[in-house]
DNA sequence: GACGGAATAC
DNA sequence: GTATTCCGTC
């Protein structure tokens, strides 16, 4: 019916992409066998089984022909096959089923937020139940992973015989895996990404199955597409074959409306139904541990059904791994690559935050305590989890500031802190470390986005990726619960969890800890931190702020608790007694001066920052020169002259008192 | 059968 | 980076 671009995508196209595989430019192994397992016609040489996720080689030898045929190796067997495989368990996208011969297992953790970065969760400060209800996937059952289309999830009757899912693309996809290399190899690495290929359907595809969809997979796979574009492509929870892109609407952050979940993120009381997503078996492969959870299979409509690629699936799972994942340490690394994922803000006021509830371990099954694992630790109604959207973003679009949040308590911190109960007092309403670290990552995106961490005179690396320098790797220790049957990535998941905290943790501590931080403070001494978080550190001694007056911005409020002013160690009278440095001296009364004057003018924030930028830039200069400042913007020259002005003043008054110390 | 190191190809 | 190939070990 519609054009192969714009119907039925059913297969994501990240699936073939060569960027969803930096290194190969070719179908994946694991694509591959997602592919052969929606596709009956191969039940017999590979089929899902038992756990969700998990599947059965039932025909090795033919399974590595096909796979041969595939990838134009003849020589290939199950042996090499095999091995391919197992170099999937430290990627975490597979682990083997002990004890069950040719059976492996998903971990569709990974792969899912491997290839679906874009996948917003801001709606998710709803409350999936992070006990995702099992899906009762009997023998045989029709776990479609990868096909599926809107239509799919919303007609249950079709999904559990129609073939037809695949997209065309999908479609030819599939060809292509049992084609030899003659020409289903080059048909498959082309079609895929024409998307504008003639459509032949082939398997009962016709009509219905391939329906519409909500625009193609390709249009938001890029990692920096807004959150218009994210939406666009779920077309709401009410329309999923949403296709007209809508203009910039104004809903775009966190829209409640798009959110497939009530307002209340909390299952009410056996209001579980509502809150039970079709959840894949991805959740439930790791059930694990943590999650005693008790399956409810009368939860969700869809939910023996199955679950699919399909965005609303894959924005619920999201949605529901995320809170799981949260209370069982997901790395927060693992969103850094992704700075468009949005954590599930609770937004919830009230609160408590017992944060502690995100704590390691202690999961209360049917609690929400998870929620306040992902707490806001502002007040500000701000929604600071903004994706960052870098330049892209229309500033009118942009009405909330950047701020960093405070970065990640150290260890020890942590210990002390967020320990059961912890105390933190409301202040660091984080306790949940992972909720912050996540939000905390987000908001380096926005950092760096604004053009406040990148500074260091260096070349545009703000634009390259619009990311802060963090170093990321891989994995995405997403699973911190494994099974018992998974393969023993114990250890290494443990110091990953371990490093995660304390990325985040030693940040916050950072912030926290030095109460006479703002001015000073270079990273001091935060261990293992320092080469992964490059961006969020302090800001440097040469750069300013991150906005709005050092004194309101910088620091939360929440860490503002105690004797902790950024300029702390310093009398906070400017006729102290002891010798302020000229460069905080100068801070505090540009502080001041600007403050007043921001009372009195209600300036934006643009300018603001403008000009304390340039403020800044003052003090360098005059001060100790250290780095140079953020070649950014341009700041307007009305204000820029008044700055000056004001700039030269205080200076002059600064120096004088300077003197007398 | 399963695992994983090492070298290598792409 | 993702396989493929070999191969030794359990």
């Amino acid at each position: 019916m519609k054009p192969p671009g714009e119907s039925g995508f059913a297969f994501p196209d990240w699936a073939y992409k060569p960027e969803s595989s930096p290194g190969s430019r070719q179908i994946q192994l694991w694509h591959f066998i997602l592919e052969l397992l929606r596709k009956e016609e191969y039940q017999g040489v590979i089929a899902w089984q038992g756990d969700y996720g998990e599947f059965v080689i039932k025909d090795p030898d033919e399974v590595a022909r096909l796979w041969g045929a595939r990838k134009c190796k003849p020589q290939m067997n199950y042996d090499k096959l095999s091995r391919a495989l197992r170099y999937y368990y430290n990627k975490r996208i597979l682990h083997k089923t002990k004890g069950k011969r040719f059976t492996y297992k998903f971990n569709f953790n990974k792969l899912v937020l491997v290839n679906y970065p874009f996948i917003d969760m801001g709606s998710a400060g709803s409350g999936v139940p992070q006990s995702a209800p099992p899906v009762p996937t009997g023998a045989g059952t029709h776990f479609r992973f990868p096909p599926s289309t809107p239509s799919d999830v919303l007609s249950p009757n079709e999904e559990l015989r129609s073939p037809g899912v695949f997209s065309t693309v999908a479609r030819r996809m599939a060809r292509g895996s049992v084609s030899d290399c003659s020409d289903g190899t080059s048909v498959t690495s082309e079609i895929e990404e024409g998307g504008g290929g003639g459509g032949e359907e082939r398997a009962s595809g016709g009509g219905g199955a391939g329906g519409p969809s909500g625009g193609g997979f390709r249009s938001i796979l890029h990692p920096r597409l807004s959150h218009e574009s994210l939406f666009r492509m779920y077309g709401g929870p009410g329309n999923p074959a949403h296709p007209p892109p809508r203009p910039a609407p104004a809903h775009r952050v966190h829209p409640d409306p798009l959110s497939p979940f009530p307002v209340s993120p909390l299952p009410g009381p056996g209001g579980a139904g509502l809150l039970a997503p079709p959840l894949s078996p991805a959740l439930s492969m790791t059930p694990s541990s943590h999650l005693p959870y008790t399956p409810s299979p009368t939860l969700s409509p869809m939910l023996g059904s199955h679950f699919s690629f399909n965005p609303e699936d894959m924005k619920r799972y999201l949605q529901a791994h995320t809170q799981s994942v949260y209370n069982y340490h997901l790395s927060p690394r693992a969103f850094l690559h992704y700075p468009n994922i949005v954590i599930p803000q609770p937004q919830r006021p009230d609160k408590g935050i017992n944060a502690a509830a995100g704590e390691r371990g202690a999961e209360r099954p049917g609690l929400n305590s998870h929620h306040s694992a992902l707490p806001h630790p502002h007040p500000h109604p701000h929604p600071l989890h903004h994706p960052l959207h870098l330049g892209e973003e229309p500033p009118h679009l942009s009405p909330f500031k950047f701020k960093l949040q405070p970065p990640p308590l150290g260890r020890k911190q942590r210990e002390a802190q967020a320990r059961p109960g912890s105390s933190s007092s409301g202040s660091l309403s984080s306790a949940s470390g992972l909720g912050s670290s996540v939000s905390f990552s987000s908001d380096l995106s926005s950092a760096s986005g604004s053009g406040l961490v990148s500074s260091s005179s260096s070349s545009g690396s703000l634009s390259s990726a619009g990311l802060p320098k963090i170093k990321v790797e891989p994995i995405s220790d997403i699973e911190s619960e494994e099974e018992v049957e998974v393969t023993d990535i114990s250890d290494e998941e443990g110091d990953e969890r371990e490093e995660d905290f304390d990325l985040f943790y030693s940040q916050q501590r950072r912030e926290q800890q030095q109460p006479n931080g703002s001015a000073a403070a270079p990273p001091a001494d935060d261990d293992l931190d320092e080469d992964v978080f490059k961006a969020p550190a302090p800001p440097p001694p040469g750069l300013p702020p991150y906005l709005g007056p050092a004194g309101e911005v910088r620091r939360p409020p929440v860490l503002k608790s105690e004797p902790g002013e950024p300029a702390a160690p310093l009398p906070a009278s400017p006729g102290g007694t002891k010798c302020i440095p000229l460069k905080l001296r100068f801070k505090r009364r540009w502080s001041e001066d600007q403050r007043m004057e921001a009372s009195a003018e209600e300036s934006d924030d643009k300018k603001v920052r403008a000009e304390e930028q340039e403020a800044h830039r003052g003090v360098e200069e005059n001060g100790e020169g250290e780095s140079p400042p953020p070649a950014s913007d341009c700041p307007p020259p009305l204000a820029q002259r008044r700055v000056s002005a004001e700039l030269h003043r205080a200076t002059a008054q600064l120096s004088l008192e300077n003197n007398d110390c």
